[in-house]
DNA sequence: CGCCATTGGATTGTATACATATATTGACCC
DNA sequence: GGGTCAATATATGTATACAATCCAATGGCG
């Protein structure tokens, strides 16, 4: 989809260039483009990314916010680097707010709403098992969406806003490239229960399932960081941090 | 402090202009210069600050980030009109957060931030009682470095980053500038009470009280909420809205 | 008379030129 | 020889000019 721009540095046809600038910026950190600690020189990343500097600039903040670089005034902007603790630090913060989105929707949720939700877990359902990688892109949408949609039915606005700054949906999510066939399936069934527990208005049981089923996901994540960094991945720039690469592995 | 240029539309001498932007608009917002729904024309904002448009550009973003407007691509920004709902989503979420990270800093505060921590908290007591503004005005500094300083001692980073996004701390921490003597003063022993705990390394306290000190202050927000909009506010522009209203009040 | 297309104005999005601040390098002094 | 200060270079911060887009009003057509 929207994807297919993400690493070209040509035109960009019809994208905003600032689109253009953020997706290909968070692309090259991701990567190892830009290794950890990397200064980001705005005219340098412009000419990387085929646009000015103005998109650029807008990109960093935005990056910024979102806990990839950190920004020094007058300075310029670096590269964060992932840690162990950071990862542990973001899973227990989504358990939390998603937890506490899961409890809300369970009381403010629509019919249509729900029934959404019963539709996005049962096609998710439909899709297994997943053999190959089409299929697995299908999984992850219907995960995203999923998610997404418990965040929307919550009505609480913030709360759905600040898991999106955490770490943008699509890359903590799609972390499950690598999932097996018994942790997907155990993933959705999962889905499956909080839909349930929405559904019957049970904010306690929907707010614990959410809880559980964030830091299941943890779980799997650093295992998956412990045996990591085989695989064609770049690094040739020397201290690209592990984390990092992973996460890239994960995003399509 | 840095509060003096706060809402001076002046030279702005050697401020970053797009720190005059940030304040300028978030004061104008708050203060009903701009209402509820207002489009915030970029031009028009820049003209009225004294700076061009591209600092007005980065701060729209922060506030829009913050939450305090909306952006529609293409179109630009507008005023979001914070409801009794936003409130409460915003004290429940500081509430979590900040509960949390007293729970960590519990676990990991170093014996220099717990001397700090005990140090702020009695300086606001030798300040009891408050009787001129000037007093609230030290307690209220002393508040802000207190909840600051717990969570950076949590060590996560970003949770810490949520709580600043959420509505900088500045604004809803000195809406106390209306509390009663007695309040203000079972406020400040609570923080005595989170010192505590948190130097005894007990997270599940240091949490509890924590929790309870943030839905404290919900509840005695909401009361003046209720009462609120007396005083010499502007309110000309028709619909300001009630919240942000208060909010002016409350800063400064 | 109502609906759709077209055109004009205004506003955001982007690029670039200029101002200012910081880091680095080299020379000079101690 | 090491440290300090100053000059220069480089990068960020800001302003402005230009391009693309959107909204509204107007006029034509069904």
């Amino acid at each position: 989809m929207a994807l297919s721009d993400a690493n070209s540095t040509g035109p960009a046809s019809k994208v905003r260039a600032t689109e253009t600038a953020y997706r290909g910026l968070r692309a090259l950190i991701v990567n190892g483009g830009f290794p950890a600690g990397a200064h980001l020189r705005e005219e340098r990343v412009a000419s990387r990314l085929g646009v000015s500097r103005t998109p650029v600039r807008e990109a960093i903040r935005r990056l910024a916010a979102e806990g990839w670089v950190r920004i020094v005034p007058n300075q310029g902007a670096y590269v964060y680097e992932w840690s162990k603790h950071d990862v542990e630090e973001v899973f227990a913060l989504r358990a939390m707010l998603e937890g506490h989105a899961a409890e809300c929707a369970a009381r403010n949720a629509t019919t249509t709403q729900i029934d959404e939700l019963f539709q996005i877990s049962q096609g998710a359902s439909a899709v297994l098992p997943a053999k190959n990688v089409e299929n697995i892109e299908r999984i992850a949408e219907f995960n995203d969406r999923f998610h997404k949609l418990v965040l929307e039915a919550s009505g609480q606005r913030r709360t759905a806003a600040a898991v999106f700054h955490l770490v943008e949906l699509p890359i903590t999510l799609r972390n499950f490239h690598q999932f097996t066939a018994a942790e997907m399936e155990r993933s959705i069934s999962q889905h499956h229960a909080i839909v349930d527990a929405i559904a019957a208005g049970d904010a306690q049981w929907a707010g614990a399932i959410m809880r559980a089923h964030v830091l299941g996901g943890k779980a799997l994540f650093m295992e998956r960081m412990e045996t990591a960094p085989t695989e064609d991945t770049p690094m040739k720039s020397g201290g690209a941090n592990v984390l990092n690469t992973i996460l890239a592995q994960s995003e399509m």
